[in-house]
This record gives structure tokens, sequence and C-alpha cells, in this order.
DNA sequence: CTATTTGCAAACGCTTTGCCTGATT
DNA sequence: AATCAGGCAAAGCGTTTGCAAATAG
């Protein structure tokens, strides 16, 4: 159970890197930084320890948890339910909370147009399956 | 400016696909589908099709705006902004709306553990630059 | 008629993995 | 000493693309 605690010089040095950046960079820019201190890091060991220090939950990967994309016939902005367990995807049948890109705006530099909100959980069917 | 406006059967065939299912499907799903109607349909049709579809905005793209994963040295859950212009990804510094997943729980049968918000539109420095 | 779209297959590009060597505990 | 991690390169895999033939308008 607990695999993956030995922390080398490559492993720190990539989550040194990371925890000191204010954006949130790609495995090859995170790679091109560490390769400044340590020359003949490779790709895959990047990769790896991305992978590793997330389940160790020391840091986040921002993606939509799965390589493939899901494309949905409604095109208008509605909100998303994913499944941890099975991965489904559902819409979440809610009215859009509009107030939310203008509270950003106000508080904010950035110029808002749109947000994108994703609930995650058990669905139901998931649920009945313990 | 008013291209891509062929209607064929085969992009009939998708987008009726994706209007009739409750699901968010995956490209290869859409595929196996169209194929029972138009069985020498060929994946990359699909893809093209869907893109086409998502520009004319009759569909959505359920992805993060790119095949790159992004990293974040944050692991606690925290909102993002995603610049439409440069794609660069910022840290928003508000509270968390920590209301809105009882509100999904109360008004849905999903079980809600996380949510995750991501507002789009330009960034400080993409605005300055018109 | 002709510009767009298709089918096919190869190419792409990000990410993962196998294998063997090297490092950590 | 035993196990875990790294380097390298190849494989994986979803997606895109080039090209000649087909087709919508």
């Amino acid at each position: 159970m607990t695999k993956n605690t030995r922390m080398t010089k490559q492993r720190k040095a990539i989550l040194r890197v990371l925890k000191n950046t204010e954006s949130h960079p790609t495995a090859d820019w995170i790679y091109e930084q560490v390769k400044k201190e340590i020359p003949n890091i490779s790709l895959g060991t990047v990769y790896r320890n991305l992978n590793v220090l997330s389940e160790l939950g020391k840091i986040q990967i921002l993606d939509y948890g799965s390589t493939y994309s899901r494309y949905d016939g409604n095109p208008k902005n509605h909100y998303h339910f994913r499944c941890e367990k099975c991965g489904r995807v559902y819409d979440i049948h809610i009215d859009l909370f509009d107030d939310i890109n203008k509270i950003v705006n106000e508080k904010t530099a950035f110029q808002v147009n749109e947000h994108r909100l994703e609930f995650t959980g058990l669905c139901p069917i998931c649920q009945n399956e313990n």
C-alpha cells in the first residue's frame, strides 16, 4: 500500500518546479525546466512522477479524467456529472448559476465569457452496486 | 465564410445520433451507432464531422480545449480561468461555492463529492492586445 | 460543373510502458 | 540485499490529415 515513496532528486525537482509556478504547465514545459538542473532526465520520468505525485495527492492533473473526448448534442451551456466509478457523463437538470460570471468579473481582472461546471461523485447506478 | 454547409447523409446521421442520446458519447461510440445505418462510414469522417458540427455551434466537445494535460501544484480544489485566445490557465482567487454540491445532492439522484469550475474568456494580457 | 466531403490508410503527437541499469532504504 | 525509480526507445492510442474518388448543390 505504501509504495512509491522514495523522494528521488528527480521527483523532488519536478514537485518543486510545479509548486513554484503560477501557471498550470504541460508536462513538456516541466521537463524543460527540470532539465536545466538535471540535464539527462527523460520525459518518461516526468510523466511517471507527475502521475505518482497526483496519486499521492500532492498535485492535480487538469484533464477530463480520460483521454477520450466526449461529445454533447446540446450546444447550450449546462452542467455535467461524471461518475468516479463507471465514467459515465450525465446532464444535470438545474438552472445555471448565472451570477457567478459577474462575481468573477467584479473581483478579478479576467474578462469572463463563460463558465463550465462539472460535478463528480457516484451515479445512481453505481450507488446501488455495493 | 459560409462554408461546410453540405448536409451529407453522414453528417445528418452523426448529428441525429448525438441529439438522440442522453449520454455524452465518445467518437468511437458514435461511429459504432452510425455504422448500423451507413456500414462503410469511416472513423475519420466521424471525427471530421464532429469538429464541423462543433464549429457550426450545433454540438459541444467536452475536452479541455487542448490535447495536453496540464498540471497544478495545488492539490486543493480551486477554480481556474482559461484564456480563449492564448490558452494560458490561471488560478482564480475567490472562495469556493461550497453550497452548490448540496444543491445538486438535494435536487438530483447523484451523490456529489466534488465540483470543478472553470471560467473562460480573455486574460488581462490578451485584453490589452487589441 | 465544381467545390466540398468521403473512405482509406498513414501520420501525428501526447502519454505510457518494457527492459535493463542505477539508486535508495 | 532487495526493491523501487530512472533512462531510453518503442509502443499505444485517440485524433488528424493527405489523397483520389464520390457527391451535394
